[in-house]
DNA sequence: TACTATTTAATTTTT
DNA sequence: TTAAATAGTA
């Protein structure tokens, strides 16, 4: 067998990986070592060289690019197109087993996916519907929490309250929650991963199938795995599966989210002789890049430990400027990305990259007055767009009458005078009865409502039977299209004014076109809408249409993993904003931001600039900040500071900075206020001060107490003593 | 029911 | 600051 294409040019750790026995493999896999290809030709070796079916292969990966991506470089690689072949996301997988094992996982053959826009709703109906309290939780609180156990992989009766009735009420929530989804027939995603594990686990016959099947199992961004996740995994493993894991702890940045790091190490107890690779030779970036990257990374305790080199050349040192404030780190910006186009380079190769989302504000508006094009990444999808869900509501409703979130949500859109009062006394009456709004809709209709609020109830569902008896025998895309007129949302957005109303109507007609071209999968065996339906909540679509146009990407550093750009700019590099104020407090949350800050550093392929401002606009108030605890760690070899334009203008701003970093309070009624300060609080008793921030009567102070731990304080309201 | 004033809170995001 | 959610008014 000629093994050459797929042995060609790769590097001798990279061929380690790649030829490792069928035995269980963990590969560390550095940022731009090759992660990918390594994954890529894996599996082509392994149904190539070894002669290993397809079929018996699963490949997993976090998100549907990743997915697609490995498979269109598998088939390039093999110069066939591999059905058969398991490719696909957590979810995307946890949903395939589940739509072709509803039975045993106890769901409705026609269950719907709920995404957290739905499943938020879902839980403000909910509150509602129990008469919550809301001042105590917020529906944000419960849909964290509930997400957040789930991810555990446990269920209501698994938790346990410690006796805390706070708890104890979230739990009943939790349980509560699962009964509304359980009626409607409704599967939110943390709950795909978890019936997926729960209906391996309890059904021995399905579960020796699969092993059967899946002898091998590729699992892409290892170090991002949650419980369930991992234990899904592990479950399809048994102890005859050979699982190839390939992640890089460095890049851990998803914690917050549920993701375990700790899984490597796990990985390695759970599958004794587990074959390590290490791949640290980077083929992306400069060495000074990777040297500045490597010595941010060190401060970190927590790690396998590993060191990017490259045989390429060390390319230029890492600019560091210090702005003035952030309209002057954008205008920096902008400037140097004019040199870059000036230069004949691309702007599609040129990337801002930020902390949060809410500093792209002022880089896009000087990238605007500076008549760049550029393309801000996130934001709202395309099925996640407003008037889209609204007629994909519709069409749930027509197929499964049980969905209440979706009756709830166009039950009065377009406006048929079903107003709030109306709709709380068919909520009550379903709570009561323990039904869906649908059922109670039709029971109350023509004895507890007025009538004419009876007769615009009556008025929708007729629609709804209507709409599902004339759409019946239709194509897909003809369904989509009369639902949306006959029900008559295109006509409700055209009376929008402006812009937005013709986006929206274009945004429906979209909708039309994206069900034109879906072509349902004949293995899956749904209905072509059920199926469309599925792949709208599982696939939300791009962020923004017009991809093709050269122009600079702004992102946050979150959503920079995996890509990588000639020009990076890492901007708002100040504590407090990256290391972020919230992730100060605790080593791990500092280390997680350390990680981050290694993604950011190894996005750049030739040049990278760092910058931050002396001074910043937060919420409305000035701030002064010190440079970022990262920019420190890099040596100073590699950096090379861009001293401010005007010399002379500096000295006034300079020297109030200069005075703000020795005293960060104004003097005052805080005579005495440091780091580490402790004081007294006449509601919250002692505790010690962890950070200020702002100024005069603005100025803010973190303080951790001992009873009620960490809050922030005005100062000039708290009258703290010192003790 | 729709528009306007007020309050409140403020990382990171994919599925 | 500002966006979003809530409360109040026409």
């Amino acid at each position: 067998m000629d093994v050459t294409p797929i042995l060609a040019n790769l590097n001798d750790a990279q061929r380690q990986a790649v030829t490792s026995p069928a035995e269980p493999a963990l590969i560390i896999a550095g940022a731009g070592s090759g992660k990918t290809r390594v994954l890529v030709h894996r599996a082509a070796w392994l149904i190539d060289v070894k002669g290993v079916s397809p079929q018996s292969l699963l490949a997993v990966t976090f998100t549907n690019k990743a997915a697609a991506e490995m498979r269109s470089r598998i088939e390039a690689l093999l110069k066939i197109p591999v059905q058969h072949l398991w490719i696909g996301t957590f979810h995307g997988l946890a949903h395939r087993m589940l739509r072709r094992h509803w039975r045993e996982a106890g769901l409705p053959q026609n269950f719907q996916i709920i995404d957290s826009d739905d499943q938020l709703r879902l839980i403000k109906r909910m509150f509602k519907s129990l008469k919550i309290d809301d001042s105590q939780w917020t529906p944000k609180e419960i849909q964290w929490f509930i997400n957040g156990q789930k991810d555990e992989g446990l269920r209501p009766q698994h938790i346990d309250d410690d006796g805390d009735p706070n708890r104890r009420q979230m739990i009943a929530l939790y349980r509560s929650y699962e009964e509304i989804c359980q009626r409607g027939g409704l599967v939110d995603f943390a709950e795909l991963l978890l019936r997926a594990h729960e209906v391996l686990r309890d059904n021995s016959a399905l579960l020796d199938h699969y092993r059967r099947r899946f002898k091998h199992l590729l699992i892409d961004e290892f170090q991002d795995t949650n419980a369930i996740q991992y234990a899904w995994l592990r479950l399809l493993a048994g102890d005859k599966g050979v699982p190839f894991a390939v992640g890089d702890d460095d890049q851990s940045i998803y914690g917050w989210r549920g993701a375990r790091v700790e899984h490597i190490q796990q990985f390695q107890k759970d599958f004794p002789g587990t074959h390590v690779v290490k791949l640290e030779q980077n083929y992306r970036s400069t060495a000074t890049i990777l040297n500045a990257a490597n010595a941010v990374i060190a401060n970190n305790n927590m790690r396998i430990g590993k060191n990017l080199w490259t045989d390429g050349s060390p390319g230029e040192a890492i600019k560091v400027y210090s702005a003035y404030d952030e309209r002057d780190e954008a205008d920096f910006v902008i400037g140097r990305l004019r040199d870059w186009i000036t230069q004949g380079n691309a702007r599609a190769d040129a990337a801002i990259l930020y902390r949060s989302n809410a500093q792209s504000r002022v880089l896009e508006e000087s990238l605007i007055n500076a008549r760049i094009p550029y393309r801000v990444y996130g934001g709202l999808r395309f099925f996640e767009r407003a008037e889209i869900k609204d007629a994909l509501a519709y069409l749930r409703l027509i197929a499964n009458r049980n969905d209440d979130n979706s009756f709830e949500r166009i039950v009065n859109k377009p406006t048929r005078g079903i107003g709030a009062r109306t709709v709380e006394i068919m909520r009550s009456y379903a709570k009561a009865n323990a039904c869906s709004m649908w059922r109670a809709a039709r029971t109350i209709v023509r004895n507890d409502l007025s009538g004419r609020a009876a007769n615009a109830v009556d008025a929708f569902m007729s629609l709804i039977e209507r709409l599902a008896r004339e759409t019946a025998g239709m194509t897909l895309h003809d369904q989509v299209d009369h639902t949306i007129h006959l029900s008559g949302l295109i006509e409700f957005f055209k009376k929008d004014k402006g812009e937005k109303g013709e986006m929206r109507v274009e945004n429906l007609a979209e909708l039309v076109s994206a069900a034109k071209s879906f072509t349902p999968d004949p293995a899956e065996e749904m209905l072509p809408l059920d199926e469309f339906l599925s792949h709208a909540a599982l696939e939300a679509g791009e962020g923004q249409a017009d991809a093709w146009e050269d122009c600079v990407q702004l992102m946050t550093m979150h959503s920079a993993k995996g890509l990588e750009f000639p020009l990076v700019f890492m901007c708002g590099m100040e504590d407090g904003l990256f290391p972020h104020q919230r992730s100060l407090a605790d080593p791990r949350g500092l280390e997680e931001e350390r990680r981050l800050c290694y993604v950011g550093i190894t996005r750049a392929k030739q040049l990278l600039y760092i910058t931050y401002a002396e001074q910043r606009r937060l919420h409305g108030m000035d701030n002064f900040s010190q440079p970022s605890r990262f920019i420190a760690e890099i040596p100073d070899e590699h950096i090379e500071e861009i001293r401010p334009r005007v010399q002379v203008s500096r000295p006034l701003h300079a020297s109030r900075a200069a005075q703000q970093k020795r005293t960060p309070i104004v003097p005052g009624r805080d005579m005495g206020i440091r780091l580490g300060q402790r004081v007294r609080h006449k509601k919250f008793g002692e505790g010690i001060i962890l950070n200020c921030e702002g100024q005069g009567t603005h100025a803010r102070v973190e303080v951790n107490f001992e009873t009620v731990g960490t809050k922030w304080l005005v100062l000039s309201y708290a009258n703290l003593d010192l003790m």
